[in-house]
DNA sequence: ACCTGAACACCGTTCAAGT
DNA sequence: ACCTGAACACCGTTCAAGT
């Protein structure tokens, strides 16, 4: 099977496509899937796209700017679209769709997630993992329109960012391939045979040891999930 | 005021003191409390120890190494040590205890805590800001000694940690002084303006501005907490 | 307009050499 | 035994130069 030319004269199947912020932030994000966040460098993108690192400073602001991109691009996949979006059954059925719409990303990227929940936000109420102005608007005002007061409204997105966070950076961690992450576990050298020799001096982490393997994090997850949104329906009834 | 000449025949004001592990991971931790942890290299923090890079070879195993010893001298503060410790009130007591003492560590080391919160711990079930074996074997130990089952202490560790990290990752970086983290916002350049120009197209956002800025943090906290010892509690009457 | 080569100031890390 | 100088292979980033 032979490699055809396409009508504009160029190869069609090495041919790189033409360079745009876009294409860089989509490859930068397939990078860090493949190879975790460590490896991701401006060279090494810029290699992956077939071109020099010096290239890429067209479109993004430096290395800095790139991760930036790689956050927001992930967090808008967030955004209420009321044209494609089936119609959502009150206030719990749009913090259910945000709910699983983070943990789909997490699950998705589970090493960018990292990302997402530790870089400083551009403001400090603009609380990981819901980093994007327009979802935390989308999140007050479909609140408030459904009968929450102001504050009542902020103390649910206060929680709402806690438990995203906490849940989904644990289970992204748990899904991060061992192999993307190598480059500590090389250097940690000795330490996993050591730790896996440590682990018979503590008898209760002994004995559970399958038990503390096993993963419920979906049972976890909903069930964390109805026990705050009954919280909120509490404070709202108060 | 003329620096003197001890006993040793060394001077004492300027002299640095002999080169440890120990020392080498405490004044790790005080420079990333002071320069964030983008800052931290092997050769700045020579020179901060008034040494050469490479001379830290000989007690830390790389960057690595330093960084997993960071993460275990803070953890270590977590060991229960029935010397020194008052008794608990059972296992709500040890659990307020153990949250206590981890917000303690959130809140003195804020630049510190990500690395607690994101480092792929040695086992999957290690889980942070856990991430200590002795922690988590006195975690099920005390669980399961005052009448939880082996499957209920599990389901309360998992639950525990995950509402730790929720919680602290935030908290530690509302907490992390702006200036710490100087490299990231220079980088962005125009983009703090420009963030704080687009405000103004989100009304939610614009108008609650100020609410979204106050600090409950230690209400939401210690309610959040009582809500989950509530959970655990109602678990273990089922 | 878009990409690159060469250069600069930094990294982590190794190893032979100093004391 | 403990520390260092010099070196290597990498970084991010700038800028004048190519096409």
């Amino acid at each position: 099977m032979a490699i055809g030319t396409d009508p504009e004269g160029v190869d069609t199947a090495e041919r790189r496509l033409r360079l745009s912020r876009e294409l860089i932030i989509s490859a930068a994000v397939s990078f860090v899937d493949h190879n975790g966040l460590a490896a991701l460098t401006m060279r090494g993108l810029g290699k992956e796209l077939g071109v020099e690192a010096m290239s890429l400073y067209r479109y993004v602001n430096g290395r800095e700017d790139l991760l930036e991109g790689i956050v927001e691009s992930m967090v808008s996949e967030l955004h209420l679209d009321p044209a494609t979006m089936e119609p959502l059954n009150g206030w719990q059925g749009y913090l259910q769709w945000l709910a699983h719409g983070v943990r789909r990303i997490a699950h998705e990227h589970p090493a960018v997630f990292p990302l997402i929940a530790t870089r400083h936000p551009a403001a400090p109420w603009l609380r990981p993992p819901l980093r994007s102005l327009k979802v935390v608007e989308d999140f007050l005002s479909e609140l408030i329109s459904r009968g929450f007061s102001d504050e009542s409204a902020i103390a649910a997105y206060r929680a709402f960012s806690s438990f995203l966070l906490g849940h989904l950076l644990l289970e992204a961690a748990a899904r991060t391939k061992h192999d993307v992450m190598a480059e500590s576990l090389i250097q940690a050298g000795l330490s996993q045979d050591s730790f896996e020799s440590s682990i018979t001096q503590y008898p209760q982490v002994s004995r559970l040891g399958t038990s503390l393997s096993e993963d419920h994090s979906d049972n976890e997850f909903e069930a964390s999930l109805e026990n705050m949104l009954d919280r909120l329906d509490r404070t709202l009834a108060h």
